[in-house]
DNA sequence: CTGTATCCTCTTGGATACTG
DNA sequence: CAGTATCCAAGAGGATACAG
């Protein structure tokens, strides 16, 4: 009976700090894209751009970069010839990779409410 | 044994499509926010303004239309005197509440990782 | 209270060309 | 192959003022 008891309208306190953190490395233009296509394992430079067709090289060297920087992949660099780089998810990244498996689910709903609407 | 066979790299065909659908929902700017403030029930335009401080009125208003627009939440007018307006999760914004969970999670452990180094 | 309209700045990302 | 440098256009977001 007493359930309406959500008229409390001081919000209770959330963490926003921790959601804006994680967003900032997704939110990238290709991250997210760039850490999906590197859960099945390692990937060259040259193969991540034809992953990702339309990504300019600047813009996915610089994505990496910050990536990296933030802990999230790892660059390796293959003594080959001709010289190669393998960029690969760490630990930490890796626990990027359910985040966005959520991600694309809601996607996948989104996806058909829109379809539907659109009938 | 065999368990190298992780050579391939003509990359397994992922599904970025959804990924970019639901990014272009929570990349606007308080985009995530605004659905995690909606999480614990509605809100109103004021309080929201409240709860994410440093939120323009503009972006605000533009960000609630779009989120509108997407079916993620709804908009209720109140005929009250002054009136005033509820902004609530669709079942389908609530559906993304789980995938910014998983978001904030990360979040914690990029801040824990962030402050180890830096020690 | 709930927005909208303008203006303005700053960042972001793409194209292209060039280097190691 | 693996980037970097430069230039450029577009858009996003903030501040302010105003309207219903």
């Amino acid at each position: 009976m007493g359930l309406k008891v959500r008229k409390n309208r001081s919000a209770p306190p959330p963490e926003p700090c921790a959601l804006t953190e994680c967003m900032a490395v997704i939110s990238g233009a290709w991250a997210p894209n760039v850490i999906w296509h590197l859960r099945a394992g390692p990937r060259r430079f040259s193969e991540l751009r034809t992953d990702i067709p339309p990504v300019s090289a600047k813009v996915l060297s610089q994505r990496l970069k910050e990536l990296e920087a933030r802990g999230v992949l790892s660059r390796t660099i293959q003594p080959t010839s001709p010289p190669s780089v393998e960029y690969a998810l760490t630990p930490l990244g890796e626990g990027l990779v359910p985040a966005l498996e959520a991600i694309v689910a809601v996607g996948h709903r989104l996806k058909a409410a829109h379809a539907a609407e659109r009938v």
